[in-house]
DNA sequence: TAAAACAAGCAGTCATGACTGTTTGTTTTA
DNA sequence: TAAAACAAACAGTCATGACTGCTTGTTTTA
């Protein structure tokens, strides 16, 4: 992070520059693909000169990878706000997995299905990309666990069946890339739905 | 298809160079990446001149074209001839998904995700993709229909329970690619299996 | 059936274009 | 005026596909 103290106008402007950087790199890899995702692209789309970035980025690899970081983080907070309505009783389970199920058939998975597939093969790539989604699984897992605290269910049993949910809706995610067929995805989902509700109900008063 | 009739040796050598060829591409991308997967690699994996290679595809995205339909050719066969044993009794609908399972936690799974994440962005490259997974598709959902002929269930659950089973799978091999932690993801197929279960046996006695 | 004509398979080289990162120069800010 | 932000030009690498020519197999014809 090449972050100096933000109190002096350059600061401000790089920031600036640099986020919106990062911004148009998701923008070009979702539009163009990873492999597609030129410097010059990126830069052009930026609005600034490719000399300019590399002023901030001083290679590809450091810009993705820092792009794909900001992605992350933005998922993170946005977990984070839902966490906290949750709090006051402002979303339901359904809701959740409503709002998980948006993230995942939309802009977001789809540029991450293009990092995933690019760090499959790319062992820098990868094991910088492994660090950040930690994180994102932690906050998931934090939150999901909310939604369980006032039902009689183990936690394990908990894990469980998010990492089922969470599975089933990755392969949804996929299936989007490949053939966008949302109505029948949708309906998908609502089976999902009512089908966790079975899940849980069945256990705890089993 | 350029194919000749097969009785003179050329057609044969050509045959049998062909198919090295595209076997060497799926091996190549494997390994490292579609994005790396150079045709000047994959020339030299195979033992033969690029200009022999261009003989036979004159294109790259022919070549990876042909590999793509060769992969899951591949795969049709092995489910119609696990169709053929079904019908002798020989597999059970546990052996049924361990067997997907197995298809999407390897080699053939990761080169397809690749594919998937390249044909997002190649709209050539996504419509011919587009009709060999429908062919892929009709295989996979007419051997499960076989399995669901003697329970008493609609058609129409049946394929819905095919199609949560899949995104699952899918969405399990996924993660695998993210991260190959298959103790765990082995446990969670067994979770759905057992699942699977639970779900027939109920919607048959309801 | 043997030779000649033809076609297909194959190898190697070259031209082109694209992408990345470096370097050098200019403007803006502290 | 020194340092940071930015711009532009440049050099090197690599991948693709075209082109030329050689070798091997197949077909036609005398």
């Amino acid at each position: 992070m090449k972050q100096a103290k933000l109190s002096n106008k350059n600061a401000l402007r790089s920031a600036r520059m640099r986020q919106r950087v990062l911004e148009e790199t998701l923008e070009c890899i979702f539009a163009l693909g990873y492999q597609n995702a030129s410097t010059v692209e990126i830069a052009r789309r930026a609005g600034i000169s490719r000399g300019a970035m590399l002023h901030h980025y001083p290679s590809k690899e450091e810009l993705v990878c820092a792009a794909y970081e900001s992605l992350l983080k933005q998922e993170i907070d946005q977990l984070r706000a839902i966490a906290g309505s949750y709090a006051e009783g402002e979303v339901s389970l359904d809701d959740f997995v409503d709002y998980l199920w948006s993230r995942f058939s939309g802009r977001s998975f789809m540029i991450n299905i293009d990092f995933i597939a690019a760090a499959r093969t790319t062992p820098n790539l990868k094991d910088r990309v492994e660090r950040v989604r930690e994180e994102y699984h932690e906050s998931l897992d934090s939150i999901w666990r909310q939604f369980f605290a006032d039902k009689d269910l183990p936690e394990h049993e908990a894990q469980v069946i998010l990492n089922l949910t969470l599975c089933f809706l990755r392969g949804m995610g996929v299936q989007c890339a490949v053939q966008d067929d949302r109505a029948n995805l949708d309906l998908l989902a609502s089976h999902w739905k009512a089908h966790l509700k079975g899940l849980i109900s069945r256990k705890t008063d089993g």
